[in-house]
Formats: C-alpha cells, sequence, structure tokens
RNA sequence: GGCCCUAUCGUCUAGUGGUGAGGACAUCACCCUCUCAAGGUGGAGACAUGGGUUCGAAUCCCGUUAGGGCUACCA
C-alpha cells in the first residue's frame, strides 16, 4: 500500500481519508504501508507542504513503514529524486517506439484542442509528430523546440479496469490520444511517475480517489508496455462540500491543519473520515483507530459520494472531548485558555490542578476544544457583573438578599472544600430562609456567575473557592441594596 | 461538447429479489435536573423518474432526469 500526496498546499482533509483507506488497508491486512511524495510539479511543491502533510499524518495516528524519512529499500521516496530512474524507462519506451518526441507548441497544441471540441470530440492530441523523420526533428530542434515525450496509444482497443470499488470500468483507447510522460525540462508527467515508482515499489493496491479514475487506463496501458501487470486499483469517490461539489474552500475548513487548530481530536477525525465513504459492519459508529483497523474493508466502501458533514464530526468529537481522560483534555486546553489570556504557562502544580477542574466543568459543553473560551470567563474574571435580562430578573426576586447572605455566612471561614460540603451550604441557606429549589440556586448562580446558566454550582462553588464566593456574594448583596 | 462515475430519510449510511426499508448525526417531544449541556426514551422523516425482467423488485436490465469527476508539459 501507499499513499502519494503532492506538497502542493496544506493537507487536504480528502487526502487525509485516502491516506487513512490505505492505512487501514494495510494495517489490516498486514501490507506495507508507504508514504511517497509525488513533487513532479515543480512550480507548486514546497517542502512546507511535505512537511505540513507528514505532520497531519502523524498527528492523525498513521505510521508508515516505508517512505520519505523513514526510508526503506525502494527508496529513494521522493519523486524528484528519482528522476534517473524514470530516464532509463523512457528511453526503452522510446526504443521499443512505444513513445515519440513531440515538438508541438503550446499554441498549436490549444489550437487543435479548439478544433476538436468544435467538433464535438474528447480534446486529445491526435498525434502529429508520431512520425516525424529524423531530418524534421534536426529541423525543428535546430529552431531551438524542445521535445516533449509522448505515448503512443494504441487504436481501436479498450481498456478494462476492474476496480475493487466501483466494478467493471471501461475505457475506449481512441478517446485518450497520445498523452506525455516526460515534460520538456526532463520532469516524467504523473501518469508516468506512478507506474514506474508502485511498480517499483511493489505496491499491490492503489486506493485513490476517484477523480484519478479516468487515468487508469493510461497507466495500464504503460504497464503493458514496460511488461509489468498492473496492481489492484480500488476508486473512492469524493469528499463534497453542502452544494455538492467537491470541497473546497468556499465549504468552509477543508485543511487537516485547521482542524487541528480549531481543537478537534485526531480519534474524532479519522473516526468521521472513516464513515465517509465506508461503514462499518455493525451499527456502532464510534470507532477508534484499534477498532477500524480491524474491521476496514474495501468491500464496504460505498461508490456514492458523500456529503462533509460537520454536524457529524461536532458530535464525535464532542464525545471524544468528553470520555478522553480529564488529564489529556486539560493538556490539549490549555494553549487556548492560555491564548485568551486567561491563564500563563508554566502553570503551578497548584493551579494546573485548579485548571483541571476548570476544565473538567465545562467540557461537556465543547464540540472542539478551542470553545473552552467561550465557557471559562467567570472562573477568571475578578467581578462578574449579571447582563442578560433573566439574571437581572433572578437577583430582583423577593427571597435573593435573604438567601445570598445566609449563605454568605455559612461560606465565611474555614479552608478547602468539597463538591459535598457546597452542598450542605446551599441546602442550609435554603432551609434558614424558607426558600427553595430553584429560588435558592439561581440566585447564587447569577450571583456567583452572572449568568442563569452553566456547569453544575456546587462544581463553580469548590473551584471559585470561598474568598471569591464571599466577595461576589458581598458584591451582588450590596448592587440589590443599592437599586 | 466528449468520456467516465453516482443516485435509499435534510446529511452519512445498512440493504445485494420476498424487511413494518434498519442505524447514526441533525430535528421535535418527553424524562432526568437549580440552569445550560450531557445522558435516557419516543416521534417525524427516504428507495429521483419512466419502462421492462419476474409470481414478486430499493435490489437485475434499458431510457430519462439530476449531481459529480476528468478532459494540462497539475496531481
Amino acid at each position: 500500500m501507499r499513499f502519494a500526496p503532492s506538497p502542493t498546499g496544506p493537507f487536504h482533509i480528502g487526502g487525509a481519508r485516502s491516506a487513512l483507506f490505505n492505512w487501514l488497508f494495510a494495517r489490516r491486512y498486514g501490507g506495507t504501508f508507504i508514504v511517497r511524495i509525488e513533487d513532479t510539479d515543480m512550480e507548486r511543491s514546497t517542502r512546507e507542504s511535505e512537511e505540513n502533510i507528514l505532520a497531519a499524518l502523524r498527528w492523525l495516528g498513521m505510521d508508515w513503514d516505508e517512505g520519505v524519512e523513514v526510508g526503506g529499500p525502494h527508496g529513494p521516496y521522493r519523486q524528484t529524486e528519482r528522476l534517473d530512474i524514470y530516464r532509463e524507462y523512457v528511453e526503452q519506451l522510446l526504443q521499443k517506439g512505444c513513445a515519440y518526441r513531440c515538438y508541438c507548441t503550446e499554441e498549436e497544441l490549444a489550437a487543435a484542442r479548439d478544433a476538436l471540441l468544435k467538433k464535438g470530440e474528447m480534446p486529445r492530441y491526435l498525434g502529429r509528430c508520431r512520425s516525424l523523420s529524423p531530418e524534421e526533428r534536426v529541423r525543428l530542434e535546430a529552431a531551438g523546440r524542445k521535445p516533449v515525450i509522448r505515448f503512443r496509444v494504441p487504436e481501436n482497443r479498450v481498456i478494462n479496469v476492474n476496480d475493487l470499488v466501483r466494478g467493471d470500468v471501461s475505457f475506449e483507447c481512441n478517446g485518450i490520444g497520445d498523452f506525455i510522460i516526460l515534460k520538456s525540462d526532463g520532469i516524467p508527467t504523473y501518469n508516468f511517475a506512478v507506474v514506474v515508482d508502485d511498480h517499483l515499489m511493489s505496491v499491490s493496491h492503489v486506493i485513490r480517489a476517484e477523480e484519478h479514475l479516468p487515468n487508469t487506463p493510461r497507466q495500464i496501458l504503460l504497464y503493458d508496455a514496460l511488461g509489468w501487470s498492473p496492481p489492484e486499483f480500488a476508486h473512492v469517490s469524493l469528499i463534497l462540500g453542502k452544494d455538492r461539489s467537491k470541497m473546497s474552500k468556499r465549504h468552509g475548513a477543508t485543511a487537516v491543519e485547521q482542524y487541528q487548530a480549531k481543537g478537534y481530536l485526531p480519534e474524532a477525525l479519522d473516526n468521521f473520515l472513516a464513515l465517509l465513504g465506508w461503514s462499518p459492519g455493525g451499527e456502532e459508529e464510534i470507532l477508534t483507530m484499534e477498532a477500524l483497523k480491524q474491521q476496514f474493508s474495501l468491500e464496504r466502501v460505498a461508490k456514492s459520494p458523500a456529503v462533509f458533514d460537520l454536524d457529524k464530526l461536532n458530535w464525535l468529537n464532542g464525545h471524544y472531548i468528553r470520555q478522553a481522560p480529564l488529564g489529556e483534555i486539560t493538556d490539549l486546553a490549555i494553549p487556548y485558555l492560555e491564548k485568551a489570556g486567561y491563564i500563563s504557562t508554566p502553570l503551578s502544580e497548584q493551579k494546573y490542578a485548579w485548571v483541571k477542574m476548570v476544565v473538567d466543568a465545562v467540557r461537556e459543553y465543547l464540540t472542539c476544544l478551542s470553545e473552552i473560551t467561550d465557557h471559562v470567563a467567570f472562573f477568571f474574571a475578578d467581578v462578574v457583573e449579571a447582563e442578560e435580562k433573566e439574571a437581572k430578573e433572578v437577583l430582583a426576586g423577593e427571597q435573593v438578599p435573604a438567601v445570598l447572605a445566609a449563605l454568605r455566612e455559612k461560606v465565611a471561614g474555614g479552608g478547602e472544600w468539597t463538591q459535598a460540603d457546597a452542598k450542605s451550604v446551599l441546602k442550609g441557606a435554603g432551609k434558614e430562609t424558607g426558600a427553595k429549589g430553584k429560588q435558592v440556586f439561581m440566585p447564587v448562580r447569577v450571583a456567583l456567575t452572572g449568568s442563569t446558566h452553566g456547569p453544575d454550582l456546587s462544581q463553580v462553588m469548590v473551584i471559585l473557592g470561598k474568598d471569591k464566593i464571599c466577595s461576589r456574594l458581598d458584591r451582588a448583596l450590596k448592587m440589590i441594596a443599592g437599586k
């Protein structure tokens, strides 16, 4: 198995899914997972994107047995470092007469294409340079034309692809046209480089996006010409945006790093991506990488394209945030809290323990980690203000001063306390004033947090600590009296 | 335009000739509860369309329609 991304930009979510399917397949059946970099597009390829991709793969928990950075018996694993290898096979094809030099200029090609388009035919190269005499070649080269090498596509043949997810698909060679295998700068094109590399690297299965399906017959032709047998192909349908067109920036975040930055957990993204196009045999949809590794199979990959459903990703992520060990979530949440100015690292041991309690109190609200900053302000603020109308109304209740005062008295003094203590103090204050339920909880909640919504009140009280509780109670009392 | 792929609830999907068409997210209601969440229970919600084949079609075949991909000296 291999995953062969081209490093031409931020790592796309669709690429991540292709990688995942390849990785899962390799792990499920004990295969080798190779990461090869297809950087033959000199204009757009950068080292930076390559690193971005590798970092994303690692973050998502996909390790590779062979490939860039780890090496292996089939190296090098960057196509631009394999140029000599390709040249050798180009030479072979040239010798066999399966390929030839073409001197057409871009203008000439464009004109030919337009003409075909006008006639309603599939635009393709018609083989103008197929049989140039040596003299003509010399003349063209003398005129400064740099040739490309084209593959001679046989006529009147039908290529059958037995696709592992799509079944039998066939293409007519006549619709293909001689395609370029070596660009004028000596760099191979994608179609040629994949074939050479996949063969030399003993790739047995190629799992990739559906957009590559039309390339497959060309590649099969190349395998044929080189005397090699092609691997199995499996073309997975595309990931679509809300409007059902190929997922792109218009549809929101498409880069893996964007999800990472927002605070999505890799296990959630993996789980989600796996479910996009593949379905488990059973009804459980929450699956760890371990479970996916055991269950994944190409037979259960769907043929139809899938719309990226952010709601479902959010649900999965929320689930993983809630069930992960608190320490882990705390560590992941700290950068967001720091960035918002709530804390500064390094944290003392005490402060860390306290932050952990805060995280514990609010993590059930989160859909992604970055949202934590929307829920914690009152824990860090010096004073809180009841701003919502609803909150103000709560404080206006006639039993409120008595309740708050009673509570204030009970809280005073002593040091550490637990949630159970807080609960009993709350109950005591209620009993003393004859107020109960909402009548005691809500005003206290508003006085302490400024809002009518929030985490469990006793939990809030433990986290705030007695000092803050007292000062907030005092302030609330003063406000009410002042009115 | 040409070539190719696809078509089950709003979304992701199960289904491979006989099912009350199942599940998940989202949605609605109820329960739990100091609130909001979370959690639990329940409801609503789909086989694009027209022809065949068959005793019987979501399932097989053909057309239509709709969506998508490709059509580069990009991958």
